[in-house]
DNA sequence: ACATTTAATGGTATCGATTACAATGTAAAC
DNA sequence: GTTTACATTGTAATCGATACCATTAAATGT
C-alpha cells in the first residue's frame, strides 16, 4: 500500500508515453499534440503527481527560491514588509529562505547560495555594504528593499520620503499652523535628506515661515528627539513639530509637556513611520505611513521580473530607484481642538 | 578561467581516489585511512570545494532545511521569535523556509513539501489546527512555539505565562501594593488562564487581598483594557492593576486618568509582553518579558533534536510542554515616587 | 509520385551526490 | 606459505527530472 513518491516514470507508463513528453508537457512550452497532452494531464491528476522541485533544480540549476538577507529581524519594518514579499512570492509560487545578512557580507557564501534564483535585501545601511560580494559572481538579481544602494545594477523600493515630508507639512499647514519646527534625523542617512527637501519645499509652497531655526537634528531616538525639541524651545517659537520619525516625536512632547505646553492644543506634533507605538501614546501621534507591504510586493515583484529577464537573456530594464507613496494618518497630536489659538497664532 | 562548478569528481581525481571516497570522507561516520582522508581534505580545501545541497537532497531525501509557518507575520513577537530560531538555525546549519501558514491548512502541500526535515508553526490559534495535516502523512518532525496545541505528538514552546504572572504581582507587592486588579484576557486563552493562576498563586502567597471583585475581563485591546477598569473602578478600590497584556493596561491607565488618578502615584500598573510601546507611553509601563528570542531558539533546537532522532529510528523523548520563564521589567508605572501614600494606604 | 520540411515523440546521458556491493590489500592465524 | 578476517577503496546504479539528438509520421511542394 505504500507507494512511495510518484514519478514523472509513472505517469509516462500511465498515459503510454516517454518520460520525456510528459516532462514538456509538465513545461507547457514545447510541441506536444494536444491528444498526447491531454492523456498526459489527466494521468497526472489521476496519479496525484506533482513534480520533485529538487530533482529540477539539480537538473536546472534553478529553484523557484528566492533568498532574503535581512540585517536585522527586530527592526520596524521588517514584519510588514515581510507579509508583502511572502504574499507576492507564494502567488508565483516562490520560496523563501530567511538569512541574516552579516555585516561582514560572509555567512552567504556558505551552501545554499547554489539554486537561489535571487536576492532581496532588507537593511538599514546597505550603502555600506559590498552587494556585489552579496550578489556573488553568478551576480545574481537582487533587489533592496526599504534600503538603498548606488549601485546601478540593483533596483531599490523605497518610501518616497520626500513626498511623505511633503504631506506631514502640508497636513500641519492646513491644519492653520504656520512655524513648522523640524526635527530631521542624522544627515548622512538618505531617508533623513528627502525628508528634509520635502519639508522645505512644503514650507515653500504653503508659504509657511522659512527659517533655519526651526531646524534641528536628532539621531532617531526618544533622547535626542527630545533634546532637539529643547533646544527649539530656546531659539524660537513654534506652532507645530514635524519629527523624522515617531521615537524623536515622543521625545519632542516629552519637551514641551515639561515646558508646560500642551500636544495639541500648544503644539501640533506629527512623526514618521506610523510605527505601531502611534495608537498608544496619549495623544495618540498622527503620523505618515509608509507602504510597507508594497515594497514588499514591489520589490519581490521587481526581482522576479529580473529573474524572468536573466532567464530569457534580456537585460533588465528596470528603474534604479522605485518610490512608493506614503499616507497620512491623522491622529490626535494634530486635531484641531481649540481653533482659536491657531487663529490668534496666525493673525500676530 | 571559468570554472564550473567544482564536485566532488574534481575532488576525487585531484586526491587520486574515488568518488565514494570523498563521500565517505565528506559523511565522516565511515571508516577511511587518515591517510587518504588528509589527501581528500587537503583537496577539497585546495579546489575550495562544497558540496551541492540539492544534488544530496535529492540522493537522500533531506535538505538540513525546516519549515517555518506562520500565521500572522505581524504577529508583535514574530520577529523576535525569528532572531532565536534563525539563530539556532544557521549554528546547526539548517536552512529556514518561511511560508505564511495557512488558516485552512492547506498551501502546504504544494510543492516544497518534501525534502522538509521538519517544521515549526508560530501561531495564536493553533488548538484550533488540525496539525497532523500540517505535519502530512510523513508525520514530519513539528513543534509549536509561542502557540499550544494538545497533540502531545507536538512540542510546544511557551513562555511560562503562571510564573510570569506571579513575578508581576510579586513586584507590586514588594512594592507596597495590597489591592492588586487584575485585568484577564479571553479566558479561553490558555495563556490567560494560566496568568490568572499566577495572579492567584501570588496574591495567596503574599497575603494580599483575595476578592472577586478585583477581576475584570477583556479582550487584549486597549478600549476594552479602559471598559474593564472603569467596572473596576465603580466596582471596588484597588491601588494597582495588572493587566494581561500592554495594550490592556494602556487602556486602564486612560480610564484611571480620566478618574484624575495619577500612575503610579495612586494606582500602580504593570502590562504583559514588554511591547516596544511600554518604553514609548508615559509614564513608561512596567511589564512582564517573554524570553522571545529563547523561545526561537529552544524550538529550534528541539526540532533538530527530533530530526535527529526521527533520522536514527529512535522515538522521540521530548517534553510536551516546554514553559521558559519571563523576567521583570521596571518602568515609571509601578515606581514608588510617593512612598508615604503607600504606607498610608497600607495601614489603613 | 517523390523529395523535402515540419511536427511529435522516444531514447538516453546528465545534473552532483550517496551507497550497496564487489574488489582489493594487509596483517594476523594456522 | 596459505588461509582467513578485516580494513579500505573502487564500480556503478540510483535519486527525479530535463534536454540534446535521433527517429518516425505527417504535411507540403513541385
Amino acid at each position: 500500500m505504500v507507494q512511495g513518491r510518484i514519478t514523472i516514470k509513472d505517469v509516462a507508463m500511465k498515459a503510454g508515453v516517454s518520460t520525456a513528453t510528459v516532462s514538456r508537457v509538465l513545461n507547457k512550452s514545447e510541441k506536444v499534440h494536444s491528444r498526447t497532452r491531454w492523456r498526459v494531464e489527466r494521468a497526472c491528476a489521476e496519479l496525484g503527481f506533482s513534480r520533485d522541485p529538487i530533482a529540477t533544480a539539480l537538473r536546472t540549476g534553478r529553484s523557484n527560491t528566492v533568498h532574503l538577507l535581512i540585517e536585522r529581524f527586530d527592526g520596524n519594518f521588517i514584519p510588514d514588509i515581510l507579509v508583502g514579499i511572502e504574499a507576492k512570492a507564494d502567488a508565483e509560487n516562490y520560496r523563501v529562505l530567511v538569512s541574516k545578512l552579516d555585516n561582514a557580507g560572509r555567512g552567504i557564501w556558505e551552501p545554499g547560495k547554489q539554486y537561489i534564483d535571487g536576492i532581496i535585501v532588507i537593511s538599514d545601511a546597505v550603502h555600506d555594504l559590498n552587494l556585489s560580494e552579496v550578489a556573488g559572481q553568478e551576480n545574481l538579481p537582487l533587489v533592496c528593499v526599504y534600503s538603498y544602494t548606488q549601485d546601478i545594477r540593483y533596483p531599490c523600493v523605497l518610501p518616497d520620503d520626500y513626498q511623505g515630508a511633503y504631506l506631514a507639512v502640508q497636513h500641519l499647514a492646513t491644519r492653520g499652523c504656520n512655524d513648522v519646527g523640524f526635527i530631521s534625523g542624522p544627515p548622512d542617512w538618505p531617508a533623513s535628506e528627502d525628508r528634509l527637501r520635502g519639508y522645505r519645499q512644503a514650507v515653500e509652497d504653503f508659504g509657511l515661515r522659512e527659517d533655519p531655526n526651526l531646524i534641528e537634528v536628532g539621531d532617531w531616538t526618544v533622547a535626542t528627539g527630545y533634546e532637539a525639541c529643547l533646544r527649539l524651545l530656546e531659539r524660537t517659537s513654534f506652532d507645530s513639530i514635524f519629527a523624522g520619525n515617531d521615537s524623536m516625536a515622543i521625545g519632542a512632547i516629552d519637551a514641551l509637556r515639561e515646558h508646560e505646553l500642551r500636544v495639541p492644543r500648544d503644539v501640533a506634533v506629527i512623526g514618521f513611520d506610523n510605527a505601531a507605538l502611534c495608537r498608544y501614546v496619549r495623544p495618540t501621534l498622527s503620523s505618515i505611513a509608509m507602504p510597507l507591504k508594497e515594497l514588499g510586493e514591489v520589490a519581490m515583484g521587481t526581482l522576479l521580473s529580473l529573474i524572468d529577464q536573466r532567464n530569457n537573456g534580456q537585460s533588465s530594464d528596470t528603474e534604479h530607484v522605485l518610490k512608493l507613496p506614503c499616507v497620512l494618518r491623522k491622529r490626535d497630536s494634530t486635531k484641531v481642538s481649540e481653533q482659536l489659538t491657531i487663529r490668534d497664532r496666525k493673525e500676530s
